[in-house]
DNA sequence: CCTATTTTGTGTAAAATTTACACATTGTTT
DNA sequence: AAACAATGTGTAAATTTTACACAAAATAGG
């Protein structure tokens, strides 16, 4: 019990410490590591993810994330980031990592191991990449037959998405910089798959106070316009630390 | 913007297939990938992580957290709980992903990658090895001068132990299988770093119905004895699901 | 231009949840 | 037996969440 109380001041040297840790390094065994991202989008009311055909014969006509690998010398979000500007072209994205799959047989090629990250971003800034026709946006409830595991991968993310727009506002993301409140409560209403109390979620959102009113109106809609706002990302950003849940 | 709706129906065939996955991945970079568990446990009302001596000359006397690197066809949970089995000889312990730290600089030895683990565990079942003396349970609180990047994984997994207990009852993971409510309460207040109104929590918990009454009670507390109770952890395995938040 | 249609914008009362709070009971120590 | 220390319990007030309806704004169609 001694032992649990107080540690040991000294080092027992019944065996010595290493002295070049490369060295060390060099014996364990290595293995590929990709940075796998699922990016989210939204449009006409739906949550929509970027996917690429699989380049590889034995995922056929399946889809994929977009990935790379990760170089010698790069950071993890880094690759990450590589990633998303090389393929939308577009910058200061969200992006968050939410966890690392391994499976030792999850790639045909041999063990990669993966890191996947969760990535918002305004399908409207995005037009100019996708005329590759090799990416395609597609709804979230449609996905089928992916390549790797990377259904797995996706389902993942989106629990993961359900989730943190709950506790942080990070859905405005996915919108133009100018909103309705109409769609703020559809992207909600998508991601969560409910629907919501109109005047509940109004006031809820502006109890926040994070939303600048920008006395500017919907243009081109076949009724009444809304209203159209944005989100404070900087007044966010500072009062952080006071959130936990938004509790629909 | 017609690309954007409809997926293509055929693959446009300016690019062939790769027909066999195991020559690129070959050209891969490749690089070590360890596992390292951030271990709690809860003692003295003091939440509790299991380090290392480290044996690196470089960060000698420096502290560590377990982990070992992640074997050629292993999976990185398998080889989580092998550091967790090999040093705690505990079997059946709650363990999760936490996340992975990849910073090209983070091992003296070169560039490793590492995946984190969040394990709870009672102390009490963990007597044998812990007197290897190289290992100690050190208090949260007075963690300093830990090697390598420990420091920033233990706190990511402080953290998200902190977030995570409050969405599920983790908790019970750290305490022996028959506890008293007080133990309980001393338990969240600790990892909280909060203090509850007792009448409130019992309510909140018993609310739960995840309590089972043991019908037995502390025995040698200088004061009158509360009674025991143990989780029911099938009936919350079933019920999981309805779960969103704890609200403290 | 008038009417029908659609969607925005707004407040309040009821229900549910969370909080604050005190005293009698049980067992130990001296 | 008296002092001490912690358990165990209920209720009222405050806060939060929910449910719900109607007038106003703009468009579309005749």
């Amino acid at each position: 019990m001694e032992q649990i109380e107080t540690a040991p001041l000294t080092r027992p040297r019944n065996h010595s410490l290493i002295k070049d840790p490369s060295k060390l390094v060099e014996t364990y065994p290595s293995m590929p590591v990709t940075a796998d991202c699922v990016i989210f989008g939204f449009e006409e009311n739906q949550l929509k993810v970027l996917l690429i055909r699989s380049d590889l014969e034995a995922f056929k006509d399946k889809w994929s994330l977009l990935g790379d690998i990760v170089y010698d010398n790069e950071d993890l979000n880094d690759a990450a980031y590589r990633v998303l500007s090389q393929r939308t072209g577009m910058d200061n994205i969200f992006l968050e990592q939410v966890r690392t799959f391994g499976s030792p047989s999850r790639h045909p090629g041999g063990r990669v191991i993966t890191v996947a990250y969760c990535s918002l971003l305004n399908i409207q800034h995005h037009q100019l990449k996708i005329l590759d026709n090799e990416l395609h946006w597609h709804n979230i409830e449609n996905l089928a037959d992916m390549a790797f595991d990377h259904q797995t991968i996706v389902d993942a993310c989106y629990r993961w998405l359900q989730r943190r727009i709950q506790e942080h506002p990070l859905g405005f993301n996915l919108l133009p910089e100018k909103f309705s409140l109409r769609e703020l409560q559809n992207l909600y209403e998508a991601i969560l798959g409910l629907t919501l109390d109109r005047r509940n979620f109004r006031k809820k959102f502006f109890a926040m106070d994070f939303l600048v009113d920008m006395n500017e109106y919907e243009k081109d809609v076949p009724h009444r316009p809304g209203k159209l706002y944005k989100f404070d990302f900087a007044k966010y950003e500072k009062n952080k630390r006071k959130w936990f849940g938004i509790d629909f």
